[in-house]
DNA sequence: AAGATTTCCAACCGCCCGAAT
DNA sequence: TATTCGGGCGGTTGGAAATCT
């Protein structure tokens, strides 16, 4: 093929740009053949004049099967707010979390709900100040509310109440540690916990609408 | 009705890490 | 051990759509 260095083409020859009907047949297909991984040779098997980043992404946020489209549910909403608060910008962390939703799709949720216009730098330091004040605010609600409640974190051995759990993830000093606690938390069991807990509505009163001014929490800068 | 502004989201960019050589 | 390469990740951008004035 003209432009192609081996199996590689010059960075100049790949397409960009909004995906077509067309390109996205030729990607499923090479996937239905190949599998998921190897796309660095999408180009030369399937003839699709796109780098193998770029048919990951289209495949990973797209085209892959059982994502869901549409807005997020309110459960979604509140897992993410809450796992935010626990891992940060951590996206594709949390999409473990989140069956058929993408890392970008609850990055783009994020940035569209919490970081609100102003210079980069406010905007920083307001979602520092956003975080914290969940965080605070939630472990005392939860410690005031919640006591009882089992939380879906699970050690080898015992069932965690969730301020054992956040106990726990925080003294948690290196990264195998951590990353051995975040994956004994399923996505089933933050949805099925989110289920039971938002039962009431409780968690409006200081997940929601941050900011906003509830009667019984502090207002937050605006 | 029309232009301006804001919101939303698909896609790209650059960096990092681990595996292969 | 050093280098190369592919894949994954978070940050950012650009443009279409929606909303506002």
């Amino acid at each position: 093929m003209a432009g192609m260095i081996g199996w590689r083409m010059l960075d100049q020859e790949w397409r960009k740009g909004p995906w077509t009907p067309e390109e996205d047949d030729l990607l499923i297909e090479y996937v239905k053949m190949h599998g998921e991984g190897r796309w660095s040779s999408v180009a030369g098997c399937s003839g699709l004049k796109r780098s193998g980043k770029s048919c990951r992404l289209r495949w990973v946020n797209y085209l892959r099967p059982g994502l869901k489209k549409g807005q997020l549910t309110p459960q979604e909403e509140g897992i993410i707010i809450e796992l935010h608060a626990l891992w940060g910008n951590k996206w594709s962390t949390i999409a473990r979390y989140l069956p058929g939703r993408t890392d970008n799709e609850i990055k783009n949720y994020w940035r569209t709900n919490f970081k609100k216009k102003k210079t980069p730098s406010q905007n920083r330091q307001k979602q520092k100040l956003k975080i914290a004040f969940r965080r605070d605010h939630y472990r005392q609600e939860v410690n005031e509310k919640m006591n009882s409640f089992v939380f879906p974190y699970k050690d080898d051995n015992n069932i965690c109440k969730m301020d054992d759990a956040v106990a726990v993830k925080s003294s948690s000093s290196t990264a195998s540690e951590q990353q051995q606690h975040n994956q004994s938390l399923t996505g089933q069991d933050v949805a099925s916990w989110w289920d039971i807990v938002s039962e009431d509505g409780f968690w409006s009163e200081f997940l929601w609408d941050l900011g906003n001014g509830h009667p019984n929490q502090p207002v937050m800068e605006k």
